[in-house]
DNA sequence: TCATTAGTTGAGACATTGTGTCAATTATCA
DNA sequence: TGATAATTGACACAATGTCTCAACTAATGA
């Protein structure tokens, strides 16, 4: 399989991309906005809404220091709704996000870490094949996420 | 495959049996848990903390109707930890559970009545397998939910 | 450039879903 | 029956969002 990959080794999307992104959207272009993506840019590992209002809080530029907590909550589902983001479920159950190519991707999230690898294979496919064969079901979208510890969180293999 | 059944037909599970499985696991049996499970096993389909809250708040029993919310999220806690019940995941990502057999489950939940068909089938296992070669994770745990529109609750097929 | 207008924002109240503490209660066991 | 430790209910608190609304502002066309 190759379509492993590290956030951090992504090739990265850059700022007026995102913005060229959200206009075609029909978003505006706005200050908030702007902020809110340059220090989304900042993270190759998942980070939730709250850490980023914290950030923003203490930002050198003034301005970007006065959003409020609504906006970036509004503006990460915009993003992620636009593909820029991926809502990436914890292994405590909240949502945090993830910047990276957009299409159909899990994760593999090291749960003392938080270091995320995401992956486009998706063994899900023939599930949703045969569930919707055997139930009638009209399948709309499925949640996964794996959890484990990566090399580096592990315990040294000996002494 | 045959591993699929709707929750609804499943042979029940009953008190008595969900009583001596808390016992076995060491928990006393009190009033307010055997009130929840009772509770509990009224439903053929995900329900909510809150919900069952709420419902017993309700109770024809004056003193079930006096259980305090944090008995109910603990007992439920419980409950699920020796596998009574299922935690489930909501499309809108908030927990739920089910009553039904032990065992590796996952769902398939109908996003507009909440019907839920539980699947023993596991097409991770396969994935985990590829994950752990490749990338050095120690896999602990996976979090599948798949969700969809039942056919009761499709539109109807033609005029 | 300027006025219009609809999208956007910040503040703060509110909602949901839990968790933590603690004194009172109670199931269990000797 | 007593002793003891688990359990409970009440309530404070926390995390994570959502909603409303007046003020603001980007985009548009004149």
């Amino acid at each position: 399989m190759s379509e492993f990959h590290a956030n951090s080794s992504d090739p990265r999307i850059t700022a007026p991309h995102i913005q060229a992104i959200l206009s075609q959207h029909g978003y505006r272009l706005t200050g908030p906005r702007g902020w809110i993506v340059d220090q989304a840019l900042q993270h190759d590992r998942p980070f939730t809404a709250e850490q980023l209002v914290a950030e923003l809080r203490d930002h050198q530029d003034g301005r970007a220091a006065g959003i409020g907590r609504a906006t970036v909550y509004r503006t990460l589902e915009i993003l992620a709704s636009v593909d820029v983001l991926s809502r990436v479920i914890q292994p405590n159950g909240s949502a945090a996000y993830v910047v990276e190519a957009p299409g159909h991707r899990h994760h593999l999230v090291c749960s003392s870490c938080g270091t995320t690898i995401s992956f486009t294979a998706c063994p899900v496919d023939t599930l949703v094949n045969t569930l919707t064969a055997d139930t009638s079901f009209t399948i709309h979208d499925h949640l996964l996420e794996v959890f484990g510890t990566c090399p580096d969180c592990q315990e040294p293999a000996d002494s």
